[in-house]
DNA sequence: GGCCATTGCATTGCGTGCAATTTAATTGTG
DNA sequence: CACAATTAAATTGCACGCAATGCAATGGCC
């Protein structure tokens, strides 16, 4: 038996193990699916956080900057560059709103918004990417919102 | 009905629906997994893919940059400054490998060895936060595994 | 032994992701 | 109306994460 193992054996007993860890399974399958977009997007050219920040627009533009941190949980401080790129791609504008000169209100251009149908084709090769049925990834999709719904709660919990 | 409710039911009927993409649960609850990490990993002065690292080498010490890499999916690019931080914060060290000076080994030192001590404390601080039975989330953990699986064996087919 | 593709790591450049701070605008209060 | 508190973005600094590149060491192959 190898020093290795007998301290794999260690860390096991200790609820340490890797590949026992939750976080490292979410992670290492969230990096997976990230590099599986990569090369459906790039034709886009997008990057993974420009995508879903446009499936929020697509869902419905002109909100402000807060708005949309509050749906994907990101702050401004990576919102902002990342939407000055975006902006500065061509696909959406950003404009302080008159009501109310600190927020910063996102509009679609044309050309964001006709981006959509070339995405359209992503989830589906994406779908036939992680080898199983439509059902069975809705109830993974589903388990994980509440995961995450779980989780932050208990920070509150925590703070 | 308001334009952004319309311009939504499109979005779902296109399969854009941000909140039926498997692809964004996994990385918002991977975020919020680590967001609920930092503090408890802030007193050991360790950030979350170093704490991973420490993982990786408490099962066993002395594998090389490239060794850990493949464990967590990660290249050099990302490790090899990582490691040096985790080298002058004292928790290991990286040695030329005799037999080949290609290779860096990392061996942890007496204090990174410790710092497992103290790390014990951490999954059952998570384990109370997700909320759910430990069998619930041993099956997660392995299901998300397979995921993970299923799309790399898909980026190879792609390829 | 000499040549050359491969391997292992380091470096660079870019794009996130977040904490902490700053700035500007608005709201609440007297 | 003045002014403190609050709010919304932007900015700064640090730490990943990865593609692309560089470079030294190694291992075949003749």
């Amino acid at each position: 038996m190898t020093y290795q193992t007998a301290s794999a054996k260690v860390a096991r007993a200790h609820g340490l193990a890797l590949d026992s860890q939750l976080c490292f399974a979410l992670y290492a399958a969230s990096m997976a699916m990230t590099k599986r977009y990569k090369p459906l997007l790039a034709p886009l050219g997008l990057t993974y956080p420009q995508y879903i920040v446009l499936l929020v627009l697509w869902e419905g533009d002109g909100i402000t900057v807060s708005q949309l941190g509050e749906r994907l949980q990101l702050d401004s401080g990576t919102l902002t560059p990342l939407l000055k790129r975006l902006e500065s791609a061509g696909h959406l504008q950003r404009l302080r709103d008159a009501a109310d000169e600190r927020r910063v209100l996102l509009r679609l251009t044309p050309a964001g918004r006709a981006l959509r149908v070339r995405a359209a084709a992503v989830p589906p090769a994406i779908g036939r990417a992680v080898g199983c049925g439509l059902d069975e990834i809705s109830r993974l999709t589903a388990r994980l919102h509440r995961l995450r719904g779980e989780i932050q709660r208990s920070s509150l919990r925590a703070a």
